[in-house]
DNA sequence: GCCATCATCTTGACAGCGTCAAGATTTGCG
DNA sequence: CGCAAATCTTGACGCTGTCAAGATGATGGC
Protein backbone atom coordinates (compact mmCIF):
# COMPACT_ATOMS: atom_id res chain seq x y z
CA UNK A 1 0.00 0.00 0.00
CA UNK A 2 1.79 3.48 -1.60
CA UNK A 3 1.00 6.46 1.16
CA UNK A 4 -0.25 9.68 -0.18
CA UNK A 5 2.43 11.74 1.03
CA UNK A 6 6.44 11.87 0.10
CA UNK A 7 7.00 12.06 3.76
CA UNK A 8 5.71 9.22 6.22
CA UNK A 9 5.35 11.47 8.87
CA UNK A 10 6.06 8.89 11.62
CA UNK A 11 8.86 6.58 10.08
CA UNK A 12 11.02 6.38 13.12
CA UNK A 13 8.04 4.48 15.08
CA UNK A 14 7.10 2.67 11.82
CA UNK A 15 10.36 1.26 11.45
CA UNK A 16 10.31 0.12 15.36
CA UNK A 17 7.08 -1.12 14.82
CA UNK A 18 7.51 -3.27 11.96
CA UNK A 19 10.76 -4.62 12.96
CA UNK A 20 8.62 -5.81 16.03
CA UNK A 21 6.53 -7.54 14.17
CA UNK A 22 8.49 -9.04 11.60
CA UNK A 23 10.75 -10.13 15.14
CA UNK A 24 7.02 -12.01 15.69
CA UNK A 25 6.68 -13.57 12.44
CA UNK A 26 9.70 -14.59 11.04
CA UNK A 27 12.15 -14.62 13.71
CA UNK A 28 15.69 -13.15 14.28
CA UNK A 29 17.09 -14.46 11.31
CA UNK A 30 14.20 -12.81 9.69
CA UNK A 31 14.89 -9.08 10.50
CA UNK A 32 16.49 -7.54 7.86
CA UNK A 33 16.66 -3.47 7.12
CA UNK A 34 15.13 -4.18 3.60
CA UNK A 35 12.48 -5.87 5.01
CA UNK A 36 11.88 -3.54 7.87
CA UNK A 37 11.62 -0.45 5.38
CA UNK A 38 9.36 -2.79 3.10
CA UNK A 39 6.75 -3.27 5.76
CA UNK A 40 7.29 0.21 6.56
CA UNK A 41 6.56 1.34 2.57
CA UNK A 42 9.39 3.21 1.90
CA UNK A 43 12.08 2.49 -0.08
CA UNK A 44 15.43 -0.18 1.26
CA UNK A 45 17.75 2.82 2.45
CA UNK A 46 14.87 5.25 4.17
CA UNK A 47 15.78 4.18 7.42
CA UNK A 48 19.22 5.98 7.70
CA UNK A 49 17.58 8.91 7.46
CA UNK A 50 16.48 8.10 11.61
CA UNK A 51 18.75 4.90 12.26
CA UNK A 52 22.97 5.46 12.08
CA UNK A 53 23.11 1.59 11.31
CA UNK A 54 20.82 -1.57 11.54
CA UNK A 55 22.20 -1.78 14.73
CA UNK A 56 21.02 1.96 15.79
CA UNK A 57 17.47 0.33 14.89
CA UNK A 58 18.17 -3.12 16.83
CA UNK A 59 18.60 -0.78 19.95
CA UNK A 60 16.05 1.00 19.49
CA UNK A 61 13.72 -1.91 19.17
CA UNK A 62 15.68 -4.00 21.93
CA UNK A 63 14.58 -0.32 24.17
CA UNK A 64 11.06 -1.04 23.43
CA UNK A 65 11.37 -3.97 24.85
CA UNK A 66 12.93 -3.44 27.61
CA UNK A 67 10.54 -0.44 28.21
CA UNK A 68 7.96 -3.12 27.98
CA UNK A 69 9.66 -5.39 30.39
CA UNK A 70 9.66 -2.47 32.67
CA UNK A 71 6.55 -1.42 32.43
CA UNK A 72 4.84 -5.05 33.48
CA UNK A 73 7.29 -5.26 36.27
CA UNK A 74 6.27 -1.65 37.78
CA UNK A 75 2.64 -2.48 37.05
CA UNK A 76 3.05 -5.60 39.00
CA UNK A 77 4.83 -3.61 41.63
CA UNK A 78 2.16 -1.07 42.17
CA UNK A 79 -0.91 -4.07 42.15
CA UNK A 80 0.62 -5.97 44.87
CA UNK A 81 2.14 -2.98 47.38
CA UNK A 82 3.09 -3.88 50.61
CA UNK A 83 3.48 -7.90 49.35
CA UNK A 84 7.25 -7.68 48.83
CA UNK A 85 7.06 -11.64 47.59
CA UNK A 86 4.25 -11.51 45.88
CA UNK A 87 6.32 -8.30 43.79
CA UNK A 88 8.60 -10.52 43.34
CA UNK A 89 6.92 -13.24 42.25
CA UNK A 90 5.22 -11.22 39.63
CA UNK A 91 7.96 -8.87 38.20
CA UNK A 92 9.69 -11.97 37.63
CA UNK A 93 6.72 -13.11 36.24
CA UNK A 94 6.49 -10.50 33.92
CA UNK A 95 10.08 -11.05 32.62
CA UNK A 96 9.33 -14.89 31.65
CA UNK A 97 6.06 -14.42 30.28
CA UNK A 98 7.31 -11.79 28.21
CA UNK A 99 10.23 -14.00 26.79
CA UNK A 100 8.02 -16.98 26.59
CA UNK A 101 5.58 -14.76 24.48
CA UNK A 102 7.91 -12.88 21.97
CA UNK A 103 10.93 -15.05 22.40
CA UNK A 104 12.52 -12.98 18.97
CA UNK A 105 12.25 -9.67 20.71
CA UNK A 106 13.24 -10.78 23.84
CA UNK A 107 16.22 -12.65 22.25
CA UNK A 108 17.57 -9.40 20.17
CA UNK A 109 17.04 -7.58 23.57
CA UNK A 110 18.86 -9.57 25.42
CA UNK A 111 21.25 -11.58 23.76
CA UNK A 112 23.95 -9.41 23.20
CA UNK A 113 23.46 -8.75 20.04
CA UNK A 114 23.64 -5.28 20.86
CA UNK A 115 27.99 -4.78 20.60
CA UNK A 116 28.66 -1.60 22.09
CA UNK A 117 25.76 -0.35 24.46
CA UNK A 118 27.38 2.51 25.56
CA UNK A 119 26.46 4.34 21.89
CA UNK A 120 22.57 3.54 22.94
CA UNK A 121 22.20 5.81 25.58
CA UNK A 122 18.53 4.85 25.87
CA UNK A 123 19.07 1.48 25.85
CA UNK A 124 21.27 1.76 29.14
CA UNK A 125 19.14 4.19 30.49
CA UNK A 126 16.21 1.64 30.24
CA UNK A 127 18.31 -0.72 31.59
CA UNK A 128 19.20 0.91 34.50
CA UNK A 129 15.34 1.79 35.25
CA UNK A 130 14.32 -1.85 35.26
CA UNK A 131 17.75 -2.82 37.25
CA UNK A 132 16.62 -0.53 40.14
CA UNK A 133 12.92 -1.86 40.38
CA UNK A 134 14.47 -4.96 41.02
CA UNK A 135 16.30 -3.42 43.85
CA UNK A 136 13.68 -2.08 45.56
CA UNK A 137 11.70 -5.29 45.10
CA UNK A 138 14.74 -6.98 46.83
CA UNK A 139 15.43 -4.41 49.57
CA UNK A 140 11.48 -4.67 50.51
CA UNK A 141 11.81 -8.64 50.34
CA UNK A 142 15.19 -8.49 52.49
CA UNK A 143 13.00 -5.68 55.09
CA UNK A 144 10.69 -8.35 55.30
CA UNK A 145 13.30 -11.13 55.94
CA UNK A 146 11.94 -12.94 52.82
CA UNK A 147 15.50 -12.78 51.30
CA UNK A 148 18.94 -12.86 53.17
CA UNK A 149 20.61 -9.61 53.99
CA UNK A 150 23.41 -8.40 51.86
CA UNK A 151 24.19 -5.66 49.45
CA UNK A 152 20.42 -4.94 47.54
CA UNK A 153 22.46 -4.26 44.14
CA UNK A 154 24.66 -7.84 44.55
CA UNK A 155 21.46 -9.67 46.10
CA UNK A 156 18.93 -8.42 42.97
CA UNK A 157 21.72 -9.45 40.30
CA UNK A 158 21.43 -13.13 41.85
CA UNK A 159 17.94 -13.14 41.67
CA UNK A 160 17.39 -11.71 38.03
CA UNK A 161 20.61 -14.11 37.15
CA UNK A 162 18.10 -16.95 38.24
CA UNK A 163 14.85 -14.97 36.21
CA UNK A 164 17.01 -14.59 33.42
CA UNK A 165 18.14 -17.77 33.26
CA UNK A 166 15.53 -19.28 33.23
CA UNK A 167 13.72 -17.90 30.41
CA UNK A 168 16.81 -18.18 28.45
CA UNK A 169 17.19 -22.01 29.11
CA UNK A 170 13.64 -22.59 28.46
CA UNK A 171 13.97 -20.37 25.23
CA UNK A 172 17.10 -22.27 23.66
CA UNK A 173 15.31 -25.49 24.42
CA UNK A 174 17.85 -26.44 27.00
CA UNK A 175 15.48 -27.61 29.71
CA UNK A 176 14.52 -31.19 29.53
CA UNK A 177 10.71 -32.18 28.06
CA UNK A 178 10.41 -34.84 30.69
CA UNK A 179 10.12 -31.49 33.00
CA UNK A 180 8.35 -29.24 30.58
CA UNK A 181 5.42 -32.13 30.59
CA UNK A 182 5.26 -32.31 34.45
CA UNK A 183 4.77 -28.85 35.20
CA UNK A 184 4.73 -25.25 33.79
CA UNK A 185 7.43 -22.60 33.55
CA UNK A 186 5.35 -20.26 36.12
CA UNK A 187 5.75 -23.28 38.08
CA UNK A 188 9.46 -23.92 37.74
CA UNK A 189 9.56 -19.91 38.39
CA UNK A 190 7.67 -20.25 41.51
CA UNK A 191 10.26 -23.30 42.78
CA UNK A 192 12.92 -21.76 41.69
CA UNK A 193 12.47 -18.43 43.66
CA UNK A 194 11.39 -20.65 46.76
CA UNK A 195 14.98 -22.20 46.60
CA UNK A 196 16.31 -18.53 47.19
CA UNK A 197 14.04 -17.60 49.57
CA UNK A 198 13.68 -17.62 53.26
CA UNK A 199 10.07 -17.43 53.04
CA UNK A 200 8.01 -19.56 51.17
CA UNK A 201 6.08 -17.52 48.43
CA UNK A 202 2.77 -18.41 46.62
CA UNK B 1 49.30 -20.51 2.27
CA UNK B 2 48.52 -22.66 -0.22
CA UNK B 3 48.18 -26.04 0.42
CA UNK B 4 50.47 -29.39 -0.87
CA UNK B 5 47.42 -31.69 -1.77
CA UNK B 6 44.03 -30.85 -3.45
CA UNK B 7 41.91 -32.92 -1.19
CA UNK B 8 42.81 -31.11 2.52
CA UNK B 9 42.42 -34.21 4.88
CA UNK B 10 40.77 -33.13 7.39
CA UNK B 11 38.85 -29.77 6.35
CA UNK B 12 35.66 -30.58 8.65
CA UNK B 13 37.57 -29.94 12.35
CA UNK B 14 39.42 -27.42 10.24
CA UNK B 15 36.69 -25.30 9.44
CA UNK B 16 35.44 -26.00 13.24
CA UNK B 17 38.44 -25.00 14.78
CA UNK B 18 38.63 -21.69 12.03
CA UNK B 19 34.92 -20.57 13.28
CA UNK B 20 36.43 -20.98 16.61
CA UNK B 21 39.49 -18.59 15.81
CA UNK B 22 37.63 -15.74 14.33
CA UNK B 23 34.87 -16.03 16.81
CA UNK B 24 37.12 -15.06 19.22
CA UNK B 25 39.39 -12.62 17.52
CA UNK B 26 36.07 -11.15 15.74
CA UNK B 27 33.08 -11.67 17.36
CA UNK B 28 29.83 -13.37 16.31
CA UNK B 29 28.64 -10.79 13.63
CA UNK B 30 32.75 -11.67 12.00
CA UNK B 31 31.95 -15.04 12.06
CA UNK B 32 31.04 -16.03 7.79
CA UNK B 33 31.39 -19.18 6.04
CA UNK B 34 33.71 -17.89 3.32
CA UNK B 35 36.10 -16.42 6.15
CA UNK B 36 35.86 -19.54 7.74
CA UNK B 37 36.96 -21.29 4.60
CA UNK B 38 39.30 -18.73 3.75
CA UNK B 39 41.16 -19.05 7.29
CA UNK B 40 41.32 -23.16 6.34
CA UNK B 41 43.00 -22.72 3.17
CA UNK B 42 39.83 -23.90 1.13
CA UNK B 43 37.62 -22.15 -1.86
CA UNK B 44 34.04 -20.63 -0.32
CA UNK B 45 31.83 -23.33 -1.16
CA UNK B 46 33.96 -26.20 0.27
CA UNK B 47 32.23 -26.14 3.46
CA UNK B 48 29.27 -27.47 1.64
CA UNK B 49 31.20 -30.83 1.17
CA UNK B 50 31.01 -31.36 5.37
CA UNK B 51 28.29 -29.16 6.26
CA UNK B 52 24.92 -28.36 4.82
CA UNK B 53 24.16 -24.72 5.56
CA UNK B 54 25.75 -22.21 7.87
CA UNK B 55 23.29 -23.58 10.66
CA UNK B 56 25.14 -26.81 10.70
CA UNK B 57 28.60 -25.53 11.33
CA UNK B 58 27.24 -23.66 13.77
CA UNK B 59 26.10 -26.32 15.54
CA UNK B 60 29.18 -27.97 15.54
CA UNK B 61 31.10 -24.87 16.97
CA UNK B 62 28.29 -25.21 19.51
CA UNK B 63 28.50 -29.01 19.96
CA UNK B 64 32.53 -27.92 20.38
CA UNK B 65 31.51 -25.11 23.05
CA UNK B 66 29.76 -27.49 24.82
CA UNK B 67 31.88 -30.38 24.55
CA UNK B 68 34.78 -28.42 26.31
CA UNK B 69 32.18 -27.28 29.09
CA UNK B 70 31.41 -30.46 29.74
CA UNK B 71 34.73 -31.87 30.40
CA UNK B 72 35.48 -29.04 32.51
CA UNK B 73 32.47 -29.58 34.56
CA UNK B 74 33.75 -33.52 34.88
CA UNK B 75 37.37 -32.50 35.76
CA UNK B 76 35.45 -30.74 38.81
CA UNK B 77 33.88 -33.41 39.95
CA UNK B 78 36.61 -35.57 39.70
CA UNK B 79 38.54 -32.81 41.31
CA UNK B 80 36.59 -32.84 44.32
CA UNK B 81 35.39 -35.98 44.71
CA UNK B 82 33.41 -36.52 47.97
CA UNK B 83 32.84 -32.25 48.44
CA UNK B 84 29.52 -32.05 46.37
CA UNK B 85 28.92 -28.15 47.77
CA UNK B 86 32.78 -27.61 46.23
CA UNK B 87 31.83 -29.59 42.88
CA UNK B 88 28.96 -27.57 42.80
CA UNK B 89 30.78 -24.22 42.98
CA UNK B 90 33.85 -25.63 40.61
CA UNK B 91 31.36 -26.44 38.00
CA UNK B 92 29.50 -23.37 37.93
CA UNK B 93 33.03 -21.66 37.73
CA UNK B 94 33.69 -23.86 34.81
CA UNK B 95 30.56 -22.36 33.19
CA UNK B 96 31.06 -18.88 34.23
CA UNK B 97 34.80 -18.47 33.39
CA UNK B 98 34.17 -20.72 29.63
CA UNK B 99 31.70 -17.49 28.90
CA UNK B 100 34.34 -14.96 29.70
CA UNK B 101 37.21 -16.60 28.50
CA UNK B 102 35.48 -17.24 24.53
CA UNK B 103 32.29 -14.58 25.25
CA UNK B 104 31.60 -15.05 21.58
CA UNK B 105 32.05 -18.83 21.47
CA UNK B 106 29.87 -19.06 24.57
CA UNK B 107 26.83 -16.60 22.99
CA UNK B 108 26.96 -18.94 19.91
CA UNK B 109 26.73 -21.49 21.56
CA UNK B 110 23.86 -20.39 24.20
CA UNK B 111 21.88 -17.82 22.60
CA UNK B 112 19.63 -19.43 20.80
CA UNK B 113 21.52 -18.68 16.96
CA UNK B 114 20.69 -22.52 16.38
CA UNK B 115 16.93 -22.87 15.89
CA UNK B 116 16.18 -25.87 14.82
CA UNK B 117 18.43 -28.18 17.35
CA UNK B 118 16.45 -31.47 16.64
CA UNK B 119 18.27 -31.40 13.73
CA UNK B 120 21.81 -31.38 15.30
CA UNK B 121 21.62 -34.07 17.23
CA UNK B 122 25.58 -34.16 18.69
CA UNK B 123 24.50 -30.75 20.16
CA UNK B 124 21.47 -32.12 21.94
CA UNK B 125 23.25 -34.92 23.10
CA UNK B 126 26.12 -33.01 24.69
CA UNK B 127 23.26 -30.82 26.05
CA UNK B 128 21.96 -33.24 27.56
CA UNK B 129 24.86 -35.10 28.99
CA UNK B 130 26.26 -32.06 30.47
CA UNK B 131 22.74 -31.22 32.14
CA UNK B 132 23.04 -35.37 33.56
CA UNK B 133 26.26 -34.20 35.08
CA UNK B 134 24.99 -31.46 36.66
CA UNK B 135 21.75 -33.06 38.13
CA UNK B 136 24.63 -35.90 39.40
CA UNK B 137 25.99 -32.53 41.56
CA UNK B 138 22.67 -31.40 42.76
CA UNK B 139 21.52 -34.82 44.07
CA UNK B 140 24.82 -35.60 46.01
CA UNK B 141 24.03 -31.64 47.41
CA UNK B 142 20.73 -32.11 48.32
CA UNK B 143 22.16 -35.62 49.68
CA UNK B 144 24.51 -33.91 52.13
CA UNK B 145 21.93 -31.09 53.19
CA UNK B 146 23.79 -28.63 51.07
CA UNK B 147 20.48 -28.19 48.74
CA UNK B 148 16.76 -28.10 49.96
CA UNK B 149 15.09 -31.61 48.96
CA UNK B 150 12.99 -31.66 45.78
CA UNK B 151 13.41 -33.01 42.33
CA UNK B 152 16.50 -33.22 41.49
CA UNK B 153 16.04 -32.15 37.69
CA UNK B 154 13.70 -29.50 39.08
CA UNK B 155 16.47 -28.57 41.30
CA UNK B 156 19.19 -28.50 38.33
CA UNK B 157 17.32 -26.25 36.08
CA UNK B 158 17.16 -23.81 38.92
CA UNK B 159 20.59 -24.01 39.93
CA UNK B 160 21.37 -23.95 36.15
CA UNK B 161 19.43 -20.97 35.21
CA UNK B 162 21.46 -19.16 37.89
CA UNK B 163 24.25 -19.93 36.58
CA UNK B 164 23.55 -19.56 33.44
CA UNK B 165 21.97 -16.10 33.77
CA UNK B 166 25.27 -14.42 35.84
CA UNK B 167 26.86 -15.57 33.00
CA UNK B 168 24.83 -14.41 30.31
CA UNK B 169 23.79 -10.74 32.29
CA UNK B 170 27.49 -10.42 32.70
CA UNK B 171 28.38 -10.83 29.09
CA UNK B 172 25.88 -8.39 27.75
CA UNK B 173 27.28 -5.43 30.31
CA UNK B 174 24.15 -5.79 32.40
CA UNK B 175 25.63 -5.83 35.69
CA UNK B 176 26.26 -2.60 36.93
CA UNK B 177 29.63 -1.18 36.78
CA UNK B 178 30.00 -0.02 40.70
CA UNK B 179 28.96 -3.43 41.38
CA UNK B 180 32.21 -5.33 38.60
CA UNK B 181 34.52 -2.49 40.45
CA UNK B 182 33.59 -3.43 44.16
CA UNK B 183 34.17 -7.47 43.64
CA UNK B 184 35.13 -10.14 40.79
CA UNK B 185 32.67 -11.99 38.87
CA UNK B 186 33.79 -15.30 40.70
CA UNK B 187 32.91 -13.71 44.02
CA UNK B 188 29.22 -13.07 42.53
CA UNK B 189 29.07 -16.65 42.44
CA UNK B 190 29.54 -17.46 45.16
CA UNK B 191 27.27 -15.31 46.78
CA UNK B 192 24.76 -16.32 44.44
CA UNK B 193 25.05 -19.91 45.02
CA UNK B 194 25.35 -19.43 48.80
CA UNK B 195 21.38 -18.09 48.39
CA UNK B 196 20.47 -20.72 47.74
CA UNK B 197 22.54 -23.36 49.57
CA UNK B 198 21.41 -24.52 53.26
CA UNK B 199 24.97 -24.54 54.15
CA UNK B 200 27.56 -21.77 53.13
CA UNK B 201 30.10 -22.70 50.55
CA UNK B 202 33.88 -21.39 50.58
C1' DG C 1 48.86 -51.84 -12.05
C1' DC C 2 44.93 -49.86 -13.91
C1' DC C 3 40.58 -47.93 -14.11
C1' DA C 4 36.06 -46.46 -12.51
C1' DT C 5 33.71 -44.49 -8.89
C1' DC C 6 33.06 -41.37 -5.43
C1' DA C 7 34.18 -37.87 -2.10
C1' DT C 8 36.28 -33.63 -2.15
C1' DC C 9 37.30 -29.16 -3.73
C1' DT C 10 37.01 -25.08 -7.31
C1' DT C 11 34.75 -21.92 -10.17
C1' DG C 12 31.07 -19.16 -11.40
C1' DA C 13 26.61 -17.49 -10.75
C1' DC C 14 22.49 -15.62 -8.22
C1' DA C 15 19.58 -13.04 -5.02
C1' DG C 16 19.58 -10.65 -0.74
C1' DC C 17 22.04 -8.02 2.51
C1' DG C 18 24.08 -3.37 4.83
C1' DT C 19 25.77 0.81 3.47
C1' DC C 20 26.90 5.02 0.98
C1' DA C 21 26.45 8.86 -2.57
C1' DA C 22 23.67 11.68 -5.40
C1' DG C 23 19.52 13.50 -6.39
C1' DA C 24 14.35 14.34 -5.78
C1' DT C 25 10.72 16.01 -2.77
C1' DT C 26 8.69 18.23 1.04
C1' DT C 27 8.65 20.87 5.28
C1' DG C 28 9.49 24.72 8.01
C1' DC C 29 11.94 28.84 9.25
C1' DG C 30 13.52 33.57 8.32
C1' DC D 1 8.16 33.98 -0.49
C1' DG D 2 12.50 31.60 -0.69
C1' DC D 3 15.91 28.85 0.88
C1' DA D 4 18.01 25.52 4.01
C1' DA D 5 17.25 21.32 6.28
C1' DA D 6 14.97 17.11 6.77
C1' DT D 7 13.21 13.29 4.50
C1' DC D 8 12.88 9.89 1.04
C1' DT D 9 14.32 7.52 -3.68
C1' DT D 10 17.45 5.60 -6.81
C1' DG D 11 21.45 3.35 -7.97
C1' DA D 12 25.66 1.38 -6.88
C1' DC D 13 29.24 -1.32 -4.20
C1' DG D 14 31.18 -5.31 -1.88
C1' DC D 15 29.98 -9.06 1.04
C1' DT D 16 27.03 -12.88 2.19
C1' DG D 17 24.77 -17.87 1.87
C1' DT D 18 23.70 -21.12 -1.42
C1' DC D 19 23.54 -23.89 -5.60
C1' DA D 20 25.12 -26.07 -10.11
C1' DA D 21 28.73 -27.72 -12.95
C1' DG D 22 33.08 -29.16 -13.48
C1' DA D 23 37.98 -30.31 -11.94
C1' DT D 24 40.85 -33.17 -9.00
C1' DG D 25 42.53 -36.92 -6.53
C1' DA D 26 41.82 -41.02 -3.35
C1' DT D 27 40.04 -45.69 -3.03
C1' DG D 28 38.78 -50.27 -3.94
C1' DG D 29 37.80 -54.04 -7.39
C1' DC D 30 39.84 -56.42 -11.11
Amino acid sequence: MPRKTYHHGDLKNALIQAGIHILAKDGVAGLSLRRVAGKAGVSHAAPYAHFTDKQALIAAISTEGYRRIHERIEAAVAEFEGDPSRQLLEAAWAYVDFALTDPAHFKITFSGVIEKEKEHPAFVEMSQKSFGAVIRIVEACQAQGVLAAGPSDLAAVSVWSLVHGLASLVLEGQVSHSLLDRMSVREMLVFSLNQMTKVPIP
